[in-house]
DNA sequence: CGTCAGATTGAGCAGCTTCAACGTATGTGG
DNA sequence: CCACATACGTTGAAGCTGCTCAATCTGACG
């Protein structure tokens, strides 16, 4: 495991949820097969794929995505560190879509098999990685309800609140403040919008105070406005610790 | 239980993708605490429950939905008989959506405290259960990618393909012939756009042939030319039938 | 200093919206 | 059995959001 990231971020966003026992995070370090490496612009899995093993996200940013025939690609989750990338391939088997590394990304491998003991001999464990699988779920329909209904600015400002909430989650920077080292053509096809406009909306956020985003590093600062014209709320982030 | 509803549905869905034992069914029969019934247009759930039962539709249609700020409805997944509308309340405990009848619905209740004593005793249930909440989120991303990228023509042509395979999947018609009683209101909540558009939409699926759909019962005439249409590919719906 | 990825700008166009009206089928009360 | 109400579907017209194409700017890097 390289030196400077560990399975700090995942543990933060498990418990931010539901405490862990001791015997469950030992279980879960025990899981892991090896460490890995993804070089930014790489596919970390990819649709058609039977993956053996699960990736968790120790650092680093990536995106579930796919293609279409007139070669167009839509982004449908982006994950940070602490994210399974594809925990779902466990129960599913085959990936139905390609996962992107959009910066240099550091990895841990969780063999299927693994994770199989897991769900026999501890239940909470299984329920508490159900659990998240379902974030994921619930993140999916907001970006839904964003997509249908939102205008790409509004649409724009969500994701920066939801992702301020995620990394704070798991101690990488504040709800206000944080790095996002991704280009506004990756954040143009998570918001289904051409890369010219997702430019227009990144400026017509600064213009009004909402956003400032420069050498990757994004601030935001008035949270309650920006709150305001994203419609966000954070309960569907489901951080709340409570026996799941 | 309603004479004329059951869980051939639920079962069938299953055992789309993995075969059940005998005691896996009697274990999930006897899960059931109750049956009841939903008037069409009454929610089922809502935004902030915390439902101490998972329901199970047995017949009907229902939807999840997220209303905006101002006032406007986006409706995130459309489930039919055989679906757990609000399975991920079992881990995630509050809602963060409603769930609302779009016709009259027979359910059945599965509570919590049965649902835990199954992740105890049913590993391989546990994963089944799973299964089915990562199926509404595969179906979650291809609504994404859809709203995204596609036209709301190609949209809404995309909906119906991906209707008609998953009634048929639990003996609700055929993949090219099926029963929707639901209003073009309601698809246009979940397509994105106006009650308005949505209509022209049907009409020009209509002009081009590729759609029939009267008094509730939609026909595909031309299967292949709508899958081109919708860049429709079964895959992300999992109906194989694996170890999981 | 040249190169290249990414960001920015302008101009014209297409898809979808809003508003408003009208059509049509079904049901209900007098 | 008619008069009316209601829900849903359909149509037209004007306007805005976001698109495409094409060019230009900027900063990082070899």
């Amino acid at each position: 495991m390289p030196g400077e990231v560990g399975l700090d971020e995942f543990f933060k966003r498990l418990e931010a949820r539901d405490d862990l026992g001791s015997a469950e995070r030992q279980a879960l370090r025990n899981s892991i097969s090896s460490f890995g490496h993804f070089d930014s612009q790489t596919d970390m899995v990819k649709e058609g794929d039977r993956p053996k093993r699960s990736t968790l996200l120790l650092n680093g940013f990536a995106a579930r995505y796919k293609i279409l025939a007139n070669g167009e690609r839509q982004i449908s989750a982006i994950h940070v560190a602490g994210d399974f990338i594809d925990l779902h391939s466990f129960p599913l088997k085959e990936m139905d879509h390609s996962v992107l590394a959009l910066t240099d990304c550091e990895v841990a491998f969780f063999p299927h098999s693994e994770l199989e003991k897991l769900t026999t001999a501890y239940p909470h464990l299984t329920r508490m990685l159900w659990l998240l699988t379902l974030l994921d779920s619930a993140i999916h329909r907001e970006w839904i309800t964003a997509l249908g209904r939102l205008s790409a600015e509004a649409r724009h400002a969500h994701l920066m609140c939801e992702l301020g909430i995620r990394l704070e989650a798991v101690g990488h920077g504040t709800r206000d403040k944080f790095d996002l080292p991704i280009t506004q053509t990756d954040l143009a096809d998570a918001m289904g919008v051409s890369a010219v406009h997702e430019n227009r909306v990144v400026q017509s956020l600064r213009a009004k105070g909402l956003l400032i985003w420069q050498g990757g590093m994004v601030t935001l600062p008035d949270l309650e406005a920006i709150y305001q014209l994203a419609e966000f709320d954070v309960r569907y982030l489901h951080l709340v610790k409570e026996h799941r």
